[in-house]
DNA sequence: CGCGATTTGTGCACCTGTTCACAAGCGCTT
DNA sequence: AAGCGCTTGTGAACAGGTGCACAAATCGCG
């Protein structure tokens, strides 16, 4: 624990594009395969670097930035390594050509249009959220199929009906959506937003989409988080009781662990 | 693609608690060492039963549940294998008996008391976030360093000052905590919560926390899940062209095949 | 101008996780 | 009671990712 983890590492295949067509044509130079791991830590980087920068530096050793994106320095490099090189022996890093690049591969050298559907609790904070704007994307339409919300501005950004998903993300070149409406709307959602052009979603509504091959999701699941994090406290205690007992075991001590006895009692209970 | 990728998956080291004293002791026979990846799914298997159990299944196939799920049969099989078995060939797995174990294992036979902290824009609205409830946690308080926010009422719970949680935090009893706050903060407050007990916290802040080996941390960053969609938007379009290129080097027919690629080309299409 | 300190880039061994493919087990039907 | 079809559980091969450890490269300094 402590190394961080960041909430998608790999395990899912191959790497990027290895098996596209341009395997055959062999590889652009300016467009390597990444290995997937290595794509979902390149925005961990780039965050580090921008706050290296903005604290007055322009070189960075491997180990200073793996300290500051959380990773291990071997990790660092090998991963940097695969953008073609950008680092100096007995030296570093640059930072600014090496913010330039990663911004290349990450596609964010153009500010990206973003459409959110589903301004509810979440989605309205989501709307908000100035993270977005300060990192590559533009919000640039809201929808909701509630027609109570319809109109309602947000951030300056007016929110439109559903009904008219198709005509926005065509006007507005729209690729990229968020799906933050209710579970049960998500999947409808998700099929017009495909079809109305968008190819890759980042999905906050508890449901596995079934959508077409070519279109990449993203799934956050905020109570899955936390479950994971109830593993590992529930591992955490029962590891406790049990190097507790063990201790006992030994000595003579058997009123401590009277009190945090063995939880394998009740289930069921919870979920609503 | 498609292959909805959940936004954790393995790749982080070891099997949960390899390394723990307890593996001195030989594992508990009650809490297997479960591969890390198969702990990051047990949630999603849940959230797909209950929702098999709410329409009338009482029992699943390893491939339907897989589907349900997002995930191949083999794997699902593989991971349910690790809590011990409880299917039945021929048949499937019952439904209830599973959703029971899968939710002793993730510790959510209690409801889990969680903090809040920061109710900012986002903090707000999962404040309000219904999921967390419904799945197996109670927000059992909600701290701010904005002293014109505390006392606020939000879905029924008063708003603290920060300076109240380690008082908080201990007659609550709370061990996991969500952050929210600004990057800036969010080091001194987790460090604050940690001091008064937590040993488990959700990040929502863009900065790498640096904490003691026994706290668990996960990181969740909104803006990091975009630019991993916008490098793959950016690598779509970058195939579509060099795809394009290349037809058009090949054939005579370059339009009608621009239009659906190449069966070669289909093949696997992209990662995942 | 050469030497030592430093830091990158990478070959390699290890390890976790995924997938295949099939034997073992179960229930239903005849 | 025996056979058949279906589904689980798992051994084994494979794939991908990680981390070590070191050679190669660069800089600064005397």
């Amino acid at each position: 624990m402590s190394q961080q983890r960041t909430g998608h590492e790999a395990g899912i295949t191959g790497r990027v594009g290895a098996v596209t067509p341009s395997a055959v044509l062999g590889s652009q130079p300016d467009f390597p395969d990444l290995p997937e791991a290595t794509v979902a830590r390149l925005p961990e980087y780039l965050r580090a670097l921008h706050h290296l920068a903005e604290t007055g530096h322009d070189t960075v050793s491997s180990e200073g930035l793996a300290l500051a994106a959380g990773v291990n320095s071997a990790k660092l490099r090998k991963d940097l390594s695969h953008l073609g090189s950008y680092g100096t022996r007995g030296v570093g890093y640059d930072i600014e050509p090496l913010v330039g690049q990663i911004e290349y591969i990450l596609g964010l050298n153009k500010r990206r249009a973003v459409a959110l559907v589903g301004v509810g609790n979440l989605g309205h904070a989501l709307a908000g959220y100035a993270g977005f704007a300060s990192r590559g994307f533009r919000i640039a339409a809201l929808f909701d199929a509630d027609l109570t919300r319809v109109g309602e501005l947000i951030n300056g950004i007016a929110v439109r009906h559903i009904g008219d998903i198709p005509e926005v993300v065509k006007s507005e070149a729209i690729s990229i959506a968020v799906l933050a409406t209710p579970a049960g709307a998500a999947q409808a959602v998700a099929d017009q937003l495909v079809a109305a052009g968008v190819t890759s979603i980042l999905n906050f509504a508890p449901v596995v989409l079934n959508l077409p091959e070519q279109v990449d999701v993203r799934k956050v699941d905020l109570a899955v988080e936390l479950q994971i994090l109830s593993f590992h406290e529930h591992r955490k205690s029962a590891r406790g009781a049990e190097q507790a007992k063990a201790l006992a075991r030994g000595a003579e001590l058997a009123k401590t662990v009277a009190r945090n006895g063995s939880p394998v009692a009740a289930r069921g209970e919870v979920a609503a």
